[in-house]
DNA sequence: GTCTATAGGATGATAGAC
DNA sequence: GTCTATCATCCTATAGAC
């Protein structure tokens, strides 16, 4: 991978997060990365392909961050991990996840398998606590954490971080 | 309102919600609505103002949707309600809904204020309740339902189906 | 690998007739 | 209120030189 090839990534990345893809041009892309636009077309074909490319490190990306949590064998704090897990997301992660986020809004990119994993470990989770409806139970943590992931890219971590100790004090504190 | 401002209207909140704004010519929105491209310029001034009007008919239609929640007095009820929300929404309006959500991605829409009257009612119905949290339970539980939501919209309401009781259920056998 | 120049088409918006 | 015709600009993508 070149330097300038990452340098289109980066702005890309960036640029298709904050503004949309649609919204952003080629050309703006070319401007932020510094770079002549036509580099762009020999590297990724086309700017369809940029985004392609983008997507394609997510999915990697995203398996790395669930390693920790798929780990834990204890699943009370393989719960606790995974209600900490959007308020540990560094700042200058937030454009790689918004854009995440937003490509679930655009119907060619199926994006729920990647928290599959996430979803089944729940599963194994709660059964192993008791819950009578472990499946359901993962499903609505999963959506918990997903509107909070939500909500901290769009206000930033402060407007819901006392969530974290409310949940994970919540769930440990339940009774089944 | 005359019958073709109305097919611009129609026309353009479907595209809007589906295609993304940005992706969504003027053109396309002519063709969709039977109606010349200049018309819409008469009528909105320009695209964006378009999308505006659209935006305000929303704010509208929200809030009479929150009605029968924010009227219900029974705290037990508002909490049943609020978790139906969801589920009870037309299938010929996800459009409607898809472009609110998607929306909220954009910087300069402020779209929380909307959703707060809400907020507010579900605090006095888990205060009412006893939960030592009433605040926070609120919060997450609109969590639940924005998230159950997008659920809806993307998958269709099947995805999310057997939530619904599961949910009506725990929170009314919740222990404090 | 990278840049410059440019083609070819789409896009948002306006003017003027009816 | 509505349509047709048209403009200036921007956009994706390609070709060819270095």
């Amino acid at each position: 991978m070149t330097d300038r090839k990452k340098k289109i990534l980066a702005a890309a990345l960036e640029l298709f997060a904050n503004d949309g893809f649609s919204s952003t041009s080629t050309n703006k892309i070319a401007k932020a990365a510094n770079v002549s636009e036509g580099l762009i077309f020999r590297h990724f074909e086309n700017k369809k392909g940029l985004l392609n490319a983008l997507v394609e490190q997510a999915t990697e990306r995203i398996s790395v961050l669930l390693v920790p949590i798929l780990a834990e064998e204890n699943p009370q704090k393989a719960v606790q991990k995974t209600i900490e897990l959007p308020f540990s997301i560094d700042k200058n992660e937030y454009p790689f996840w918004k854009l995440q986020f937003k490509l679930k809004w655009e119907n060619d990119y199926e994006n729920n398998e990647k928290m599959q994993p996430l979803l089944a470990h729940l599963t194994w989770a709660f059964t192993t606590l008791g819950y009578p409806e472990p499946a359901k139970e993962a499903t609505v943590l999963n959506h918990i954490i997903e509107s909070i992931s939500i909500g901290i890219l769009r206000d930033g971590v402060h407007s819901q971080e006392s969530l974290k100790k409310f949940l994970i004090e919540k769930y440990n504190t339940a009774t089944l």
